[in-house]
DNA sequence: TCCGGGCTCTATAACGTTATACGGATCGCC
DNA sequence: GGCGATCCGTATAACGTTATAGAGCCCGGA
């Protein structure tokens, strides 16, 4: 069907192994030769058989990025980022969507789709430290997020307790006392959000301000509903919160609803901080206060330690911490800006 | 490396040929050896090699979905129901960032990533119908969205017109009179928007109200922040708006964003329409109205057609157009609910 | 004159799979 | 009992590439 290297041994008058070379550049080719292929490769039109290249080499250049959810800003944008380096690095980033579910995720890490990809970057919110252990398969794994942590693998996350303290301790400095999480596991501590609740504690203890269990509202996922309700629920207590740091951003904006539907004034009555930076909280009203991660950093990371093992590097496992900082918005300003900037004439009513 | 035929083969005592129909199903194989050869698959773990598969087969079982944006929820939500059906039909989706350029576009249009990919879904933004008519590659190809028409290949998309028709006429039924558009394309004609401006003026037109060249707002992208400039710009007018529509959610985000800064009330002052219903809109402050179209049959159908193509049907090309709906929230909303449900107590201040 | 040794280039054997053509049973039927 | 038809399997040739071994050739040195 398509042009190979025999049509352009062929008008070029040479052998296969010639071509090969000028293409690849593996092994010297005299300059009367070369052009003379190249020219045959413009002429024809040539691009390589990507899975006859991939049978012989044994790689395919192709690595996956397993996401907990296509749909959350954040990790978009960090694939945004992975992908930008994964081409820069000559590989293609595939996508693959776990929906935050164990069986994809074991199947995914048990390499389902071995010999389709040379590695994988896996963001792990459904299964634990035992799962990934207890894996067989031996293509190369990253992880990144604040899932799993102490096992043999590359890994790249931020220092999440020390951004939801840092997070915590700005709401301590703005004088609130009644502190909420939003966002908490259901259940297990193996999941992430254990991480930023220690930072959340930690920042509290600092301040002498006594850790209260009613004030943390766990959620089933992360996503906006699920901040949503878990504020609804805060605002039914007997003396509820005058700040909430959210897991994320999504379930922060989902507080952020979820206030501004019961008439609660944000920052004045209850200020709000997320975690993540996605672009969402920038214009989103009021805006969000939140802890910005490097997520660029994170997105190279990763993708160059993937890149690193695949091509043969060994050594102990690294991890890397990118670095975070806050961005203090209208969630949390002093004042807010809200007040109109001039007088706009022309409106009906 | 891994486990091949070969090895099931010895195993199993039986022909290389053997195992692979037992593992495609191809030609039917007798019950006993059927067992012997799924029990030695079984045992050694074997996972078929997909690229040998794939050079021997022609095809690779892999599809591009080419969208000018990862990070617009609209497209991340339309690659979730993409990805779901391809999987389905035994097709991985690969997805492909054109960032809108005309580059990345045509790039993919010609087939750079022949041999790698069976087909692409692309939605083109930044080339036009004589761009795609000259491509030259056989690849089968699948257009989505709202950019190029008239042009022999499947085509999945709203009817842009009647959507923009029928969010502009929710405007003019709630009194409105001063309708602005947010969101033309920054010159030429080629582009997208130019559909739904055209809805836009269609309904003007049935509603006698005169097209206004003042209320409509060009930007350069169609972001959240190319939202919010163009409100801007339109507040500054004589006679500002009293209603908006929006090329897209996001545009109408960053509308909200640029009113309720400027302290102008949403609905009451201006009201807010966009198109696409992202989740974001149903937890922005207010909430968007929205003309929601069916992604999930567009994700479907796009796929369904791609793949029906790749397995050799000919045929004329199909334009399908998926059902949308007005969803009306509270931008729109007769009276906004931002009133308070109850009393909360205990607040500071 | 002959030989070792760089250079270029070639021939060819894999890589793991599937499709085709064929071989040998077994069966039904006259 | 002979004959074609029907099963069930096998052997083998691709698919397009790259790595390995080696073939010519030219040159300098003995």
């Amino acid at each position: 069907m398509g042009v190979s290297l025999k049509d352009i041994a062929q008008r070029a008058g040479v052998s296969l192994a010639t071509v090969s070379n000028v293409v690849n550049g593996y092994r010297p080719v005299g300059e009367r030769t070369r052009q003379r292929v190249q020219q045959a490769v413009d002429e024809l039109g040539y691009t390589p058989n990507l899975s006859a290249r991939h049978l012989r080499r044994g790689r395919t250049g192709l690595i996956a990025l397993a996401i907990p959810e296509l749909t959350n800003p954040y990790f978009a944008e960090l694939a945004d980022m992975a992908i930008r380096e994964a081409a820069g690095l000559g590989y293609t980033l595939l996508m693959e969507n776990t929906a935050a579910e164990r069986g994809e995720e074991l199947t995914l890490l048990d390499g389902a789709q071995r010999h389709i990809i040379d590695g994988l970057i896996l963001s792990p919110v459904a299964i634990g430290r035992e799962e990934v252990l207890a894996r067989r398969a031996r293509m190369p794994l990253v992880l990144i997020g604040e899932g799993v942590y102490d096992v043999p693998y590359d890994h790249v996350a931020i220092d999440n307790v020390a951004a939801s303290r840092t997070a915590t301790a700005h709401l301590v400095a703005l004088g609130r006392r009644r502190i909420a999480f939003v966002g908490a596991p259901p259940g297990d501590d193996r999941q992430s959000a254990h991480l930023r609740i220690r930072g959340y504690r930690e920042a509290l203890a600092v301040a002498g301000i006594p850790f209260d269990l009613r004030l943390v509202a766990s959620t089933e996922q992360f996503g906006r509903a699920d901040g949503e309700h878990a504020m609804r629920h805060l605002l039914t207590l007997d003396s509820p919160p005058d700040a909430v740091l959210a897991y994320n951003d999504l379930t922060a904006i989902g507080a952020l609803r979820a206030l501004t539907r019961a008439g609660v004034r944000v920052p004045d009555d209850v200020a709000v901080v997320g975690i993540d930076d996605i672009e969402e909280g920038r214009f989103s009203n009021p805006t969000l206060t939140t802890v910005a991660p490097d997520k660029r950093e994170i997105g190279r990371s990763a993708v160059r330690r993937l890149v690193a093992r695949i091509e043969g590097e060994q050594g102990p496992p690294t991890h890397l911490q990118p670095a975070f900082h806050l961005v203090e918005r209208e969630s949390t300003g002093p004042r807010p800006s809200v007040a109109p900037r001039r007088r706009i004439r022309g409106y009906r009513g």
